[in-house]
DNA sequence: CCTCAGAATGAGAACTATTCTCATTTTTAG
DNA sequence: CTAAAAATGAGAATAGTTCTCATTCTGAGG
């Protein structure tokens, strides 16, 4: 693990969030100036192969990336952009007995308006 | 409903898949040479608002377009990329039970291996 | 403490899918 | 038939990400 790695693996988890590569990238250069966006690219597809942090993918969005490699679901709020983490029952099981086929996996994020932003509605 | 519009739309509903944006302009241009690539996009935008067809967003894959508008969900095959309709329940209902949120919408796709694919294993 | 092969890096080019711009053409309503 | 509104073509622009490649770092073996 270098010395990247390890930072960029630090600016994760030490935000309560989900951030996208290029809010890492402001984040790690605020504490190394000389990091380069390709490195922070680079290193979020290794550390996420090594299973370290998980890619969150939602359409027409960036890519975001998570500390909390457990699996759990996402919602996103269509106000203010949010993600937050749910967690349902065994998604997968419920697909397969719900069609029928054997998945290998899914992709699913859910949307909605988040407690905060109902309540400037 | 102008003549490319009603070629676009043709075009889609007399393909029996998902085609993504390049595909339609390939076909569109076979008939109507003229057409130009900005145009398949902008009125694949206006027939997907006025419902005509629908969107198929896959993480990590060009849009897709589907002549079914019925709802239904998707399935990705990993080894030849062919995507597959299929219908759950109330899927929207079972989030919402499940979560405890009231959601607004959700996207969801499935990857598996199709039956053709499963053949050549 | 050296050394050198392999890995990692920085900078920017390249790429893909899509949207935007704007001058021109087509369509539509009256 | 005409004027206003809508649609079009061509290509520039954009966003997010990956790629290239020359340079720098690292660490295992001497």
């Amino acid at each position: 693990m270098t010395k990247h790695q390890e930072l960029i693996l630090n600016v994760i988890r030490t935000f309560s969030g989900h951030m996208t590569a290029e809010e890492i990238y402001r984040r790690c250069k605020e504490i190394n100036p000389g990091i380069s966006l390709a490195t922070v690219y680079r290193n979020l597809g290794l550390l996420t192969e090594r299973g370290l942090i998980a890619k969150v993918s939602i359409n027409g969005q960036p890519e975001h990336y998570d500390r909390s490699v457990m699996k759990h679901e996402h919602v996103l709020c269509e106000r203010c952009g949010k993600i937050a983490d749910v967690s349902v029952g065994d998604m997968k099981a419920y697909l397969e007995q719900q069609t029928g086929l054997q998945l290998l996996s899914y992709d699913l994020c859910m949307r909605y308006v988040c407690p905060e932003c109902q309540q400037f509605a």
